[in-house]
DNA sequence: TGCTTAGTTCGGTAAATTACGAACTAAACA
DNA sequence: TGTTTAGTTCGTAATTTACCGAACTAAGCA
């Protein structure tokens, strides 16, 4: 496989992996452009020129995304002495903080269907018995045990994971 | 308790519930504030006209929501004999279609680092050894297997709430 | 046959998002 | 000191989204 093969394959990849984190990651189409990019450019990492020329977008559009990417913790940079340039590549730590923010999700969920619980319950006191169709609490309490799981699974994922970074 | 106060609660709760949802499910305001209005209401559901007024919205809006979420498989509804009214619910398979949803998001991510390693192992296999900066696959292992970890827990949770459903 | 109920469809619009270009800055270098 | 490199800032244009109202339909009823 030639140069030029490997290049279509790489601008392939950019946009299929691009729209997926679009989705996932609720970004700009530009944004996940250049995170895809940083995946696929590996630790050598992109600099600013490469993105504009690659991507074909202005700097002012690069400018604001690489700089929003990085308060989000979705990308860092590294520099060389002697060159001015900034080297960025993606978060080392990019998928740990990616199960966090599914273990708040979550956590936020449990706390929305305690209050809800606690919404129900009430009416279900107040009113007098069989005058009305009275709530069931049982689909509540599925969902919560399930989220309970679901989080302790991905906390012990979690677990295993920084242990194992640790230990490098 | 009186009527007033609950009555807030619940204008209170479906606020909360819906820009969780909105977020959650990438879903415009309003039609997140259905489903957030149904989950609230219960099983004796909510009609087109409950939902009118209780949201404050045109009837065209409600129309074009109830649509979507009913073809994303989010509500449902039920009628009653000598009634023309529709009294929506959500789906009482809501969260197994979410965990489904889950489960195939993952399973794309995967093909997704499968394609891009195979694009980095070409790399490696073609750039002249130390000459350049070669691709490290670690990363996408480690992503890979966390994936495999997540799916199958998922999918274990799943079970259980199939197996639970069918025997009741 | 006309009226009411329960909704749908379509055209339009306000607001938000996304990207752009031109002008600017700050550091290094010659 | 002027010039180049590496970016930033700001006003704006183009899309897209989210919602609305008016006109319409389809079923039931009086």
């Amino acid at each position: 496989m030639n140069q030029e093969e490997l290049e279509e394959t790489k601008k392939l990849l950019i946009e299929r992996l691009g729209v997926h984190i679009e989705c996932k990651d609720q970004l700009a189409p530009l944004a996940a452009r250049i995170l895809a990019t940083l995946v696929l450019t590996g630790k050598k990492g992109a600099t600013f020129e490469d993105l504009v020329t690659g991507l074909q977008a202005s700097k002012s559009t690069i400018s604001t995304h690489l700089n929003t990417l990085q308060s989000n913790k979705n990308i860092t940079y590294y520099t060389v002495c002697g060159d001015r340039k900034k080297y960025f590549i993606t978060n080392p730590d990019g998928f740990i903080i990616n199960l966090d923010k599914m273990i708040t999700t979550w956590e936020k969920e449990k706390q929305l269907h305690l209050q809800v619980m606690e919404y129900k319950q009430k009416i279900n006191d107040d009113s007098n018995s069989a005058e009305d169709r009275v709530f069931d609490l049982e689909f509540h309490k599925d969902y919560m045990n399930y989220l309970d799981q679901a989080t302790s699974s991905i906390k012990n994922i979690r677990q295993k994971l920084v242990s194992k970074t640790n230990l490098e």
